[in-house]
DNA sequence: TTGAAAGCGGTACCAC
DNA sequence: GTGGTACCGCTTTCAA
């Protein structure tokens, strides 16, 4: 670790005989500045490779040109694809990204915020955690004029624009899917009554159901506590020892639809032809495992991309930090799963 | 947005009628102060919520509490463990940590150092993308007497720590149990030879045959380029349809052994009796798929906390950046593609 | 077209 | 114990 010394706008007045201010101007394409004067100084900082103090910079104009983004868990395909994005966004965009996870605690969560928020942040991006529910820690942002764009996990309590996926579309396309493939009773296993996206692709499971002429039936909505492989495979067995078993399992996530298939092929179900399995989020897995599942793609990168582009836009004053909410489209991605009389015609429903 | 204007050390001289040292001095538990100024300060700053102003703080002691990490996929169950454990770690000694990806490329890899470095990180954590030699970028940080430490996929051309997994020793291990389990004619579908970390697998993989009185067998050795699934059935096709096929495949990578076994099983091999196939990575759908995939575990997170705080270390002052190497110890971890003869005894081998 | 100088908000040295 | 003050490196107003 040898220091070797960086050259300061000093040094390059002082060597050239100008002032700092001119130095400063010439550097950054300040109008009045002799074109003479710019290339001498350019060609000197170029040669002496001069790197502008960015702390220096950062203290003086008030901004540090980096975002802060928090998830509740960093190891998941899901929200390491929305990282991804967003760090590809704001890296086009010349920012750098801080990385939090909250582990699904709000305390966790606060501490993140608070830490990135004095640490300068210019912006935040931010999935709510499972347990948060008004975010006054993340008010605090904007209560410093700092912006903030919610994503995928959201809070109505905030006034930020919002990024979330359409889940109830993509789980009224998912169950429409499973109608037309000619299954009749389809369960769902689904997640928390009080979290939002679990709410909405249970509504589209029901909706999907109704606008088909089917009825919802209770025995067939299971509710998750930990969305698990192994809630999956409990549930799945529960439903098949039932008196009255599905033929087709809309699952809340991929996780939980291995839970599932799992179970059914341990007890030789057929899949998909006895029993089709749907899972939601199209983690990567889910091309792997047999038979193929069937699942509803969230366009994790996309959202990421988009959060930040909002985020951004309102950065260099394009755009207001309104609480206007931007929805991602899902993607229905057929797999064996659900592929069943996968060579013929499908037929219409009712 | 409703702008509060934060106040400073200023204001809270001015207001208690004291000097700005003093007060800062107060606030930063310095020796040699009065205890009762201490709680004077102490509360006007609590009850007016000062904080200090971080960018000014950076500014002034030239350090940011911050640290980089810089790795070639983030969307990746190894690479986003080995961030979370870096995150948690640096979280917990007071540090942020900006994450940056390079897509395997040198020049995002270049990119991402020299910004990193203008952004005035405190050190370095990074693994190397493929095509990296010798990371004069990287050298960068150490001549400004940043430290660096370097993870996984490491650069000998670079002074610095190094945290490795031992790749030689979990492919040892791995292919000496396959040999336990009695397997006789065993592959290898390696990565490129011109990547440590396969060279050092394919090194563990050929002393474990040697050791146990096997002979290696050239076309037992095959190549991905792209260390795909697709490759991974490929290769365990030409394999399988040799004159002479294998009785068991030790893929490179978890993903090339889920393509394996989506070949033995599409052509009704039966695994593990059959063939036995061993992965590399554990990653988490090693668990999910069935059979269940027999893997050498990494550690990951504890690669991220061991990186993390190694690197604390040296900016603490309580160590050096040599360039020693820790190696992480791997586990193996048996699943059902390498169980035979699960319920009795191992037979000794030789 | 250029230069001088006033800070940005703290920290830390030096004097009292 | 406390106050005064000189910076840190750069941006930006004001004056020339």
């Amino acid at each position: 670790m040898s220091e070797k010394r960086r050259i300061g706008l000093k040094d390059i007045a002082r060597e050239l005989g100008i002032s700092i201010s001119t130095a400063s101007r010439a550097l950054n394409a300040y109008p009045g500045i002799a074109d003479e004067t710019i290339k001498l100084v350019k060609e000197y900082a170029e040669k002496h490779n001069y790197v502008p103090n960015t702390m220096a910079v950062n203290f003086r104009k008030n901004k540090t040109m980096t975002l802060g983004i928090v998830v509740p868990e960093l190891i998941h395909y899901f929200f390491s694809s929305v990282i991804s994005g967003a760090i590809q966004t704001a890296k086009k965009h010349g920012y750098s990204v801080f990385v939090s996870q909250t582990d699904e605690k709000v305390a966790n969560e606060i501490v993140a915020c608070r830490t990135l928020l004095s640490s300068g942040i210019d912006g935040l991006l931010i999935s709510i955690s499972n347990e948060t529910i008004e975010g006054k820690h993340i008010q605090e942002f904007l209560e410093e004029g700092k912006p903030v764009v919610q994503f995928d996990k959201v809070s109505d309590y905030l006034e930020t624009p919002k990024v979330i996926v359409d889940d109830f579309q993509g789980a009224f396309n998912a169950v429409e899917h499973l109608l037309k493939k000619g299954y009749k009773k389809i369960a769902h296993i689904g997640g928390w009554a009080d979290v939002k996206n679990s709410v909405e692709r249970k509504r589209g499971y029901m909706e999907a159901l109704r606008t088909n002429g089917f009825e919802i039936h209770g025995d067939f909505l299971l509710e998750c506590t930990d969305i698990s492989e192994q809630e999956g495979y409990e549930f799945t067995k529960k439903l098949m020892e039932s008196h009255n078993p599905p033929d087709a399992i809309f699952c809340i996530t991929d996780l939980v639809a291995i839970g599932a298939i799992k179970y059914l092929k341990e007890k030789n179900f057929q899949i998909p032809e006895q029993v089709g399995v749907m899972g939601f989020s199209n983690w990567q897995l889910a091309g792997m495992v047999s038979p193929g599942l069937s699942s509803v793609d969230q366009h994790a990168y996309e959202m990421g991309v988009k959060s930040t582009e909002i985020l951004i836009n309102i950065l260099r004053g394009k755009a207001l930090c309104t609480d206007q909410t931007h929805i991602v489209k899902t993607e229905l991605i057929i797999r064996e799963s659900t592929s069943v009389k996968s060579h013929k015609d499908q037929e219409p429903i009712n």
